[in-house]
DNA sequence: CTGCTTGCAAATAGTTTGCACGTTC
DNA sequence: GAACGTGCAAACTATTTGCAAGCAG
């Protein structure tokens, strides 16, 4: 969809001195429509639909490089699992420990406690690696 | 060396219906003696010095056990292991990326934060179950 | 053409599970 | 002695790696 979104993109990796593949051009295209949230193998499953022949490492590799690049994110939602999402996209993310929703929050409410972390502790918080886990408004409300 | 606490532990899973083994007693003393941060790994490294026997397996049987006896929780710092500790330690983990070292900051700090969650989202966040990523004092004032 | 990328298969890390036996209450 | 817990081996999930071949610049 957003082709101006994606053809920066594939500009910044070519000035950074990556090569534009086949592969890496399915998988940002995938990760601009998709816009979030996604599982490294469901990226997999969207450049397979019109690249059967990519492999899954391909998507792993391409995605650290990318990450490298600074282009894409990676969040732990839970178990073992992770998410990437465009970099530019900044927003926390809150997962039910109920029903699984993820919800995404605006990074800014954030900053007071990234502040206070450095004040006390001169500990400056990188990222937003991790979601944050809890119960949604709709499940809380339900028990 | 905390007999006391330990011996509370005890008696706290006898009385969920919990049955203290061999196994069990060894994992709440590793737990009690180290105080936090210990993978399930360094807890079957601890727990197999005296009981070489006690298999990997309980361990993560245990712990889960354990945990669903409300006695101790994991947090996640990373990659994929997570680290195990008694509940009643109420406190959050800082972790530096570069360094790896894990602080412990107290639980207050993100109470605000909570707060403005769940007055804005509905959301009720319910646990310290994932790390704060970022760089510590000493790393940051390296580079 | 030179080296970054990829496909594949096999390896790894961390954790979980089925099953028969042992132990706790 | 019934239910719960354990040891072991094997399965699983998510991810990484070695290597030879492929393609981008």
């Amino acid at each position: 969809m957003d082709e101006v979104r994606l053809t920066r993109l594939l500009d910044q990796v070519r000035q950074e001195g990556g090569r534009m593949t086949k592969a890496r051009r399915a998988l940002l295209r995938s990760l601009v429509d998709a816009n979030g949230h996604l599982t490294a193998d469901d990226l997999a499953a969207m450049v397979q639909v019109r690249h059967p022949d990519v492999h899954r490492s391909t998507i792993y590799r391409s995605l650290d490089a990318l990450e490298h690049l600074g282009l894409v994110d990676h969040v732990h939602l839970g178990h073992g699992r992770a998410v990437y999402h465009l970099s530019d996209d900044d927003h926390q993310h809150l997962v039910c420990d109920n029903c699984g929703s993820v919800a995404e929050v605006p990074e800014s409410l954030f900053v007071p406690l990234g502040r206070a972390l450095l004040r006390e502790y001169g500990f400056s918080v990188r990222s937003k690696h991790f979601a944050v886990l809890g119960r949604c408004s709709k499940c809380s409300s339900k028990s």
